[in-house]
RNA sequence: GCCGGGGUGGCGGAACGGUAGACGCGGCGGCCUCAAAAGCCGCUGUCCGCAAGGGCGUGCGGGUUCGAAUCCCGCCCCCGGCACCA
């Protein structure tokens, strides 16, 4: 508290002043005019939060804070800057918390969200409290079941009875997304595998178009290239591999294998299928059928974690069938392995030993035959295989195509396939639908209702939303139905199309579907007759930027991509792309460690603010480090934006309004604006921040009083950071109105720039030896005179011969000698 | 294993191929003060040297260049994405 005394600088009544005034004012609310008729629209977004019952993390402040920096730029350049904020409420986050407080999430949500409201007040963000959205409320999640009905009217959505990633614990189906390496990403309870009939949006219809827009936007590097290994396209060929029966001269269906190598068909020695596949039981023999039921057996009870992480020893059973290799002519065995997935490609591989590590080790494992078919450069079709070779070469043992190159042989294989019709090209994806169904109760009700005659019913639109009612029995059981199916008065209800009696789904839908439009219904919360309103909606979307975590780089972001694609393909809207920016902040970390309550140094924000005001806070955690890198959060080091507030403080309010600038410090000062204004909208906030100090140093240094010109430019420039003292000294300045809507940013003159005198390095043999001031348009051979003259560097240049001398304009000299 | 991003003082971090370490924290010294806090001024990569100056320094090893933290080649380590994906 001692230190809001000192100078006459008291951030508490400041920002409390500002923040009601911009209440007052409504300096960042939008009417339904005002966003009609915005000539400059910008909408600047930020992820919205989960409104826990922690209250706001540190976390949260630093990225709102970075967008809130954008947003506030932006409006001084002269933009309508729209910035909203809500919460993203739904899902088994908040429904366990309340079922471990004995709370309901009905009375813990509101509450939560009132928390988070006066924290983020408090911050000093841009935010337009009259558009905020809160995807608990009947009036917004009546809007994602529309989009739900809009899926399935499509035909995008489908129910189907799938394996599903089942959490034992959370009692829950879980998308694949949010198993990682086989355990539940919430709990870490390995997942079990289950089949219930789910509901699921087609996205892999969208995976070559999610693809290829990557392309197209403004987004960083690393978080498209986790997009793409997500859809994870590969190219390669579908081959039909005839089934024989007991005489090997007849055949008795195909097995469809999905292979990247159709070049090494010729090597393909025997076939594995999944042990779900669902051509086992034709192709198994009676001899084999119950080591093969066993196998199978075996491979289901494993969970996933066993499956996919355990030491991956092959392991497999013979069938006792044969398929014929339709490139060589010969039967080969067919196995069943649980290395083969059931949910990639057709569930069924060719397997080639010589050339794919996994086919060579069960070849070996199993004593299978394995045939060299690529040579690499010193190798010949008999040179023997130690290993699987998966280098480049020529195609050997593969008759008419022994001696082509594998590059091309890819291609030329494959078209020989097709031509025999035995097998084409195919493009396969890892991506999978989406599957938006949960057995639980927390989330927005699936507005279907399942009819005995009409079988799945969608809800009509005029019946929206399916409210969810309060149920305080809402823990969920291994049952693998929702708590809403023990709720007879509410999931008994009559078919909407042959009126006869009905049950509801009671599945409620996935939280990422929530998040996947809000940023659609934001600058339309005004209406409550429409997701979106089509006027407000061209002209401010898609967002300008966008400004979250990378931990949604992959869930979120693909999800909220695929809906704007749907949604533009049904015609609602007409872009097809979200977000034309985004940009991933990095995460702080505390004293050196990841916070957490163990190691003692979670950081709370509100007695920060407290003691030092948002401003400085504000200002310290983007001077932490890049913003897309994040930062290391020292409670001492708060100290160092402290004092550079309050001494900008000092100087602006004591500056000399009458006095002309001081030239050297007029040139520091736009050189400083060149440099914020260059690094500012890169997000470059940190070597913003240092810029701003040292001209602030400059300003005062040896204790000058300051002429307003010179700092007038500095409290604009502040702004973005501490918007609340940049608003009071602004006042103080004499302006009326506010900064944001008063001030524009400030212009450098390039002839401003540029100083009279250079310091010039001066090297010998790159090494530097002296440094030498010069005028700055000062002609070359002056300049090397005077470099020569300098005492030291004379000194090396004794008794040495001059080869060359180069010299870099108002860089250095550089004397090369022998 | 494949694909991204990194590795710079005691610490957080700056550096269009051109004076490495801006800015800040911390530390040391000084001013102010009865004293402390706050503030202000100076020093602060490292080694040798009284100094002038010099040697060494951006993960490791090579290379290109008058000149490399920056470009190229080969490694090592850290962070993130994908991973029995055929």
């Amino acid at each position: 508290m001692a230190n809001q005394e000192r100078d006459g600088y008291q951030p508490s009544s400041i920002e409390e002043k500002w923040q009601r005034l911009w209440e007052e004012r409504g300096t960042n609310a939008f009417t339904v005019d005002e966003l009609r008729s915005a000539e400059r629209p910008f909408y600047n977004l930020m992820m919205f939060p989960y409104p826990s019952a922690e209250g706001l993390h540190v976390g949260n402040i630093y990225a709102f804070t970075g967008a809130d920096v954008h947003g506030r730029y932006q409006r001084l350049l002269g933009r309508q800057v729209f910035e909203p904020i809500g919460f993203d409420a739904f899902g088994i986050h908040s429904e366990n918390f309340a079922l471990k407080q004995g709370t309901h999430p009905m009375d813990l949500i509101p509450s939560n969200v009132r928390n988070f409201t006066r924290q983020l007040r408090r911050t000093g963000g841009m935010f337009d409290w009259t558009h905020t959205v809160d995807t608990t409320d009947p009036s917004y999640y009546k809007w994602t079941q529309w989009i739900f009905l809009k899926l399935f009217e499509a035909g995008l959505a489908e129910r189907k009875e799938a394996p599903v990633n089942w959490c034992p614990s959370c009692m829950t189906v879980l998308a694949n997304e949010q198993v990682v390496g086989g355990e539940c990403e919430r709990c870490g309870t390995p997942v079990e595998q289950r089949r219930i009939a789910q509901w699921f949006f087609k996205i892999t219809k969208y995976a070559q178009r999610l693809l290829d827009n990557l392309e197209t936007i403004d987004w960083s590097e690393t978080t498209k290239k986790a997009q793409s290994n997500w859809i994870g396209r590969s190219q390669g060929a579908q081959l039909h591999f005839p089934i024989l029966d007991v005489t090997g001269a007849n055949t008795t269906g195909q097995v469809e294998v999905y292979t990247t190598r159709p070049d090494t068909v010729f090597g393909a020695t025997y076939m594995v299928l999944s042990p779900e596949h669902p051509l086992v039981d034709t192709v198994t023999r009676p001899e084999q059928a119950a080591a093969v039921s066993e196998y199978r057996d075996q491979a289901q009870k494993k969970d996933l974690v066993a499956r996919q992480k355990a030491d991956r020893t092959k392991t497999g059973v013979f069938t006792g069938g044969y398929c014929r290799n339709p490139a060589t002519g010969r039967a080969i065995p067919v196995w069943i392995a649980d290395y083969v997935l059931m949910e990639y490609g057709t569930g069924a591989i060719m397997a080639v030993p010589g050339h794919d590590e996994r086919d060579f080790e069960f070849a070996e494992t199993f004593d299978l035959p394995i045939v060299r078919v690529v040579a690499g450069p010193d190798e010949d079709a008999d040179t023997p295989l130690a290993e699987a070779y998966v280098g480049p070469g020529r195609l050997v043992n593969s008759g008419p195509f022994d001696g082509t190159d594998v590059t091309e042989s890819v291609r030329a294989v494959t078209a020989w396939a097709a031509d025999q019709g035995w097998g084409e090209a195919r493009v396969q994806y890892r991506l999978h639908d989406w599957c938006i169904s949960r057995q639980r109760y927390w989330g927005p009700p699936i507005p279907i209702v399942h009819c005995p005659k009409c079988g799945a019913v969608p809800v009509p639109e005029d019946q929206l939303p399916v409210v969810l009612p309060r149920v305080e029995d809402f823990k969920p059981d291994d049952s693998g139905v929702s708590p809403m199916a023990r709720v007879a008065e509410w999931y008994e209800t009559s078919c909407p199309s042959c009126g006869g009696d009905a049950r509801r789904e009671t599945d409620v839908s996935d939280t990422f579907l929530d998040s996947s439009w809000y940023f659609l219904r934001y600058p339309s919360t005004d209406f409550d007759d429409r997701p979106f309103d089509p006027e407000i909606t061209k002209s401010w979307l898609p967002v300008d930027t966008y400004i979250g975590g990378n931990e949604h780089a992959v869930l979120h972001l693909m999800y909220a991509r695929f809906i704007t694609m749907v949604l533009k393909d049904l015609g609602y809207i007409d872009f097809e792309e979200p977000f034309t920016k985004f940009r991933a902040h990095g995460l702080i970390i505390a004293e050196g460690a990841k916070m957490s309550k163990s190691k003692g140094n979670v950081i709370v924000p509100d007695p920060i603010i407290e003691e030092y005001g948002a401003d400085t806070f504000r200002t310290y955690l983007m001077f932490l480090g890049p913003f897309e890198e994040g930062g290391d959060y020292r409670a001492e080091g708060i100290q160092g934006p402290h004092g550079f507030l309050h001494r900008l403080w000092d100087t602006v309010v004591s500056a000399d309004p009458d006095a002309t600038p001081d030239a050297d410090v007029e040139r520091k000062v736009h050189q400083t604006i060149k440099q914020v204004t260059e690094q500012i909208p890169e997000l470059g906030y940190n070597t913003s921040i240092a810029a701003l100090m040292e001209c602030l140093n400059t300003v005062r240094s040896g204790g000058r009083t300051a002429a307003r010109a010179e700092i007038e430019p500095l409290v604009v420039m502040v702004a973005p950071f501490a918007p609340h003292m940049a608003e009071e000294l602004w006042e103080r300045l004499g302006h009326e109105g506010g900064i944001f809507d008063g001030a524009n940013w400030p212009s450098f003159d390039e002839a401003k720039l540029v100083e009279d005198t250079v310091t010039l390095a001066v090297q010998v043999n790159g090494k530097l030896r002296g440094s030498i001031d010069v005028a700055k348009d000062a002609a070359e051979a002056d300049v090397i005179a005077a470099a020569r003259a300098d005492e030291n560097v004379a000194r090396h240049l004794e008794g040495t011969t001059e080869r060359r001398v180069i010299h870099v304009n108002g860089r250095l000299v550089n004397f090369v000698v022998q």
